[in-house]
DNA sequence: CAGGATCCCGTACGATACTG
DNA sequence: CAGTATCGTACGGGATCCTG
C-alpha cells in the first residue's frame, strides 16, 4: 500500500463497513427474506415455507446477520414449543421498498431475460 | 418428490429461473457494477477504477452475466488496443433505479448499522 | 487494454445430528 | 419448533500468466 493518509485510511474504513453491508443485504437470500417479511410479522417456519429453497441453515444465517445489522426485529416467547417471531424495523421498511423493486423487477422481465440468454448463448457458440 | 403435476413442475422451473437471475442480480459486485454504469458509458478499465475493490476477474465476469441477462450493453471496437464499452440496456436503467435505492439505503444507514451491530455483539457476550 | 485460462485457497452452503 | 455444531463438497474469488 502506497497510500499511507490518513484521509484514504478512514475512507477506505468506510467502503469496508459498506462492503460488508452489502455483502449482507446483497444476496438472494437476504433479498427473498426481506421482501417476504414486508410489513408482516412472521414465525421461523412461515418465513421458511415461503421463501421457496432456502435451507434451515440459510434462513438461521441470514436471519441472524439481519437482525444484527438492526433490519430485522427478533422476538423469542419462553413456550413450549419455542415461538420465535420476525419482523422488519423501520430502517428495514425502508430497505424492503427498494429491495421489492429488485423483485419485482426480476419477476416481470423473466421472459424478457430468458430470451436474452439464449440469444447470448447462441451468439457465442 | 410427492409433486409430479405439471403445474407444480412449470412454477418451479419459472422459480429456478428467477433464483439465478437473482443469484446473478443480487450480489455485491453486481450491485455495485449497475449502480455505476447508471446513465453513462464506461470502459472496462474505468468501470474497474471506480468499483473499489473489485478483481479483474469478477468485473469480468460480472459484466459477462449483466451482459447475458440483457441487463448491460457491450459495445467492443476492433482497434488495437481494443475499447470496449458498457452501458445499461433500457432494461437495465429500470434495474438500475431500484438498485440505486439499496446502495443509497447502505450509505444513509451505515452508522445506524455500525451501532446496531455493536450492540448486538455485545448483546450475546 | 480487454479478457480468457489456470491454479489454489477459503468460504458458502446443504445434509445430518443434537440441544432447549 | 427454533437454533447450533459438525462435516464434506462445491463454488467463489484472488493472483498470475497468456492472447488478440
Amino acid at each position: 500500500m502506497t497510500t499511507g493518509g490518513t484521509v484514504s485510511e478512514v475512507s477506505e474504513g468506510i467502503s469496508v463497513l459498506a462492503h460488508s453491508v452489502l455483502a449482507n443485504v446483497a444476496n438472494k437470500w437476504a433479498l427473498l427474506v426481506i421482501d417476504t417479511l414486508g410489513t408482516e410479522t412472521l414465525r421461523f417456519g412461515q418465513v421458511k415455507s415461503r421463501v421457496t429453497g432456502i435451507s434451515h441453515k440459510m434462513l438461521a444465517q441470514t436471519l441472524r446477520n439481519l437482525e444484527r445489522d438492526g433490519i430485522v426485529d427478533r422476538t423469542a416467547y419462553a413456550t413450549v414449543p419455542p415461538r420465535v417471531e420476525y419482523r422488519l424495523t423501520e430502517a428495514g421498511r425502508e430497505l424492503q421498498r427498494t429491495v421489492h423493486g429488485i423483485c419485482h423487477w426480476t419477476r416481470s422481465h423473466l421472459d424478457h431475460i430468458e430470451t436474452a440468454r439464449r440469444r447470448f448463448d447462441a451468439a457465442d457458440a
